[in-house]
DNA sequence: TACTATTTAATTTTT
DNA sequence: TTAAATAGTA
């Protein structure tokens, strides 16, 4: 028992939230204050010192990185793997409840998760099948108005269209919704919330036993809980379960999510006694731009108050560059993020963050040009991927013939004749017998159908059938590999002309192996393909598995919450974009993206450059901009302009040799920025030109074989 | 059914 | 601008 090693690397607030007696504890802990630190060292005290059994622990977080970030740490911290401990996500540990009382809970046994993107589909599907104008009624607002009501707790009974023909419309959609999800034995992620809060919420007995069990409880994120999650914890939590939750109320940034930064106040009120414990000592930035957060979020009326302090050195002032477009603003970074490689620092210790998106593209294009590697954060994951989910499909449909929604992705993927109308007649059948398409399959085949499309429908059924028995005795990267062989998907793919085909076909048997290494945690509960499918679901994996190549980081601000680096660029720093311009009426939009911009700052360990663009081409139109209000927030003191702003005209292209080549450029007639094709070489960008007639020469960057210097007339380069 | 033209809209994202 | 969704054509 060596309290040592768990106290003494913690500060005088950290080691009183850690070692507090049990009692409610909220910890207001700020960025990069030692969040994750505190709550892995207070379960450790909790085991180590306080006795308490490791199972009486539920430690809960957002985010799959961060729960296995927690047990890792808890689990090195302590020097023996904690097998009881139950740690995971909200959605997680409600899935493993749902599974182990499926029947209390309502549910079939082999129940199976839909993505958001299934749920999109679901109610575009649902939209057709009521005949209803879906122009009027955009199926992302649905989707949006359905989880708006489950994450506050809401069944359709308990919604009142107070007379409004719109919200009327609304419930009605939301009813039909659940009752096609509940045929067809799906549940979304909402939805797994929602049921286990009803589980516990109606059975006594359960929550009791599960009261009974856990002694402490652990929460992550506090800021970040919605409604139903935080009626859960309070749910669970009682009279009896101690709960410790950890968050920042300056970093609440998924508000347009349902996330309850109330929920702060809330807990104070819900568990008397609280105590309020802040990390407000930082251990990541320099003292200016802790000082410049500070300032920033200031300005935010309702919060409960901190400042973050550090006793590290001052640090270089924050650096605001004005550019004059968007392309010399990536110019500038470029050259920064150069100059910072040079000196011989990591390209992964810096990041380029902006607000939205779109962004990134004038940043990759000259990261691009520069060859500087990078990886843009975001993007379709692995379990995302359009095949990797044909291929679940089939195994969804094979492990349960009513999930309409996997019937309907791969009906005719690949494509096996049949085409919409039979489809069509499916769902008219479907829809009056109130079955799933799959009976609805083999009634229509039977006696509606021409010869043709009804053999069609019934070969695949058979396909589907035959698949069941075939998979009986296998294992399961076995029956993945059945999967994508007897649909015949992956020669389906294999003819996909070009690179996409190739990538499609290597994910397929990416997901093979994925399946030979899955190792099931809830076997007792149910099938090995099944756990398979939810865990998809639930962990859609890594953007890009790619090796750990040391690239430059691109990302968007939301994304960017929870990591840090030595090097930072806030790029887009304009009025209308950051903050965004559908935030920018709403007073508490606008604290909200202001919170984002603390998050943003605050990622930044030693240099933070500030760029906007005074004029941006947004949706093919060149605007005139301003600078973000959250630049003139911060403190001049702080503050280093970069480039007086008289300059600015001059610096239509970069400066250097550049500058020089514009004459040549025009009388070779050929201009910077051109792409090129060259038969060795491949596609490129020239990115220099110099000297003239025969002797002229351009240098360009080519996407593959990277920089090289050519002379134009034995080049034989292809303009594009 | 696959390819092409046209229209439309344009934050943030984890589970 | 451009990506995605829809409508129209071969």
């Amino acid at each position: 028992m060596d309290v040592t090693l768990i106290l003494e690397s913690l500060n005088d607030a950290q080691r009183k939230a850690v070692t507090a007696p049990a009692q409610p504890m909220l910890v207001i802990a700020g960025a990069g204050s030692g969040k994750t630190r505190v709550l892995v060292h207070r379960a450790a005290w909790l085991i180590d010192v306080e006795g308490v059994s490791p199972q009486s622990l539920l430690a809960v977080t957002f985010t799959n990185k961060a729960a296995a970030e927690m047990r890792g740490r808890i689990e090195s911290l302590l020097g023996m793997p904690v097998n009881h401990l139950w740690i995971g996500t909200f959605h997680g540990l409600a899935h493993r409840l749902l599974r182990r009382h499926w029947r209390e809970a309502g549910l079939p046994p082999n129940f199976q998760i839909i993505d958001s993107d299934d749920q999109l589909r679901l109610i575009k599907r649902l939209l057709k099948n009521l005949e209803i104008d879906d122009s009027r009624w955009v199926p992302r607002e649905i989707q949006y108005f359905i989880n708006a009501q489950k994450d506050e707790g809401l069944r359709p009974k308990h919604l009142d269209d107070d007379g409004d023909p719109n919200r009327r419309q609304m419930i009605a959609f939301y009813k039909a919704y659940e009752e096609i999800c509940e045929r067809a034995g799906l549940v979304d992620f909402a939805e797994l919330l929602l049921r286990a809060h009803e589980l516990w919420r109606d059975n006594a007995e359960l929550l009791a036993h599960y009261q009974r069990r856990f002694s402490h409880l652990l929460i992550d994120e506090f800021q970040d809980t919605n409604a139903i999650q935080y009626a859960w914890l309070r749910l669970l939590a009682g009279k009896t379960v101690v709960p410790f939750a950890v968050g920042d109320d300056d970093q609440s940034i998924y508000r347009w999510r349902g996330a309850r930064v109330e929920h702060i106040h809330q807990f104070q009120k819900d568990f008397p006694g609280t105590v309020v414990v802040k990390l407000e000592q930082n251990y990541r930035s320099t003292a200016t731009i802790l000082k410049a957060a500070n300032a920033l979020i200031a300005n935010n009326n309702a919060r409960i108050g901190k400042n973050l302090w550090t006793d590290g050195v001052d640090g270089e002032p924050i650096k605001v560059y004005a550019a004059y477009n968007e392309r010399d603003e990536a110019d500038f970074i470029v050259g920064r993020l150069r100059d910072w490689i040079d000196q011989g620092n990591l390209r992964a210790d810096a990041a380029v963050l902006y607000r939205s998106n779109a962004q990134s593209r004038v940043l990759e294009e000259g990261l691009m040009n520069a060859g500087i590697p990078y990886r843009v954060y975001g993007g379709l994951r692995f379990f995302e991927r359009a095949e990797i989910k044909d291929a679940l499909a089939y195994l969804r449909l094979v492990s349960n013939r009513d999930d309409d929604a996997s019937f309907e992705r791969i009906i005719n993927r690949p494509t096996r004749g049949i085409g919409a109308r039979t489809v069509e007649s499916m769902r008219a059948y479907a829809r009056a017998n109130n079955c799933s398409l799959w009976r609805a399959a083999s009634a229509v085949a039977n006696d509606e159908l021409n010869a043709r499309a009804a053999n069609a429908v019934l070969s695949f059924l058979n396909l589907i059938e035959k698949m069941a028995r075939d998979a009986a005795d296998l294992d399961l990267s076995q029956q993945i590999d059945l999967a994508i062989h007897a649909s015949d998907l992956i020669n389906f793919f294999r003819k996909d002309k070009g690179e996409k085909g190739e990538t499609r076909v290597e994910n397929l048997l990416e997901l093979v192996s994925a399946g030979k290494s899955f190792k099931p945690s809830l076997a007792d509960e149910m099938s090995l393909v099944d756990e398979f499918l939810s865990h998809a679901a639930l962990e859609s994996g890594e953007g890009q598995a790619d090796a750990w190549e040391d690239c430059v980081q691109l990302m968007t601000m939301h994304s960017a919450k929870g990591l840090e680096f030595p090097l930072v660029f806030m790029s887009g720093m304009e009025d209308g974009l950051f903050p965004h311009q559908r935030s920018i009426a709403d007073p508490s939009g606008l604290e909200e993206e202001r919170r984002l911009c603390y998050v943003g700052i605050t990622r930044t360990m030693q240099t933070l450059y500030v760029t906007y663009a005074e004029q941006r081409r947004l949706h093919g139109m060149d605007k005139l901009s301003h600078p973000s209000r959250f630049i003139a927030e911060i403190p001049g003191e702080f503050v280093e302009e970069i480039r007086p702003r008289v300059q600015v005209s001059r610096r239509l292209f970069s400066p250097g040799p550049r500058a020089a080549s514009k004459a040549t450029e025009a009388e070779l007639g050929i201009r910077l920025g051109q792409r090129v094709r060259h038969d060795k070489f491949g596609n490129g960008v020239i990115l220099n030109c110099e000297g003239q007639g025969a002797h002229a020469r351009v240098e360009v960057n080519f996407e593959t074989a990277g920089t090289k210097w050519l002379v134009l007339s034995y080049a034989n380069l292809d303009l594009m």
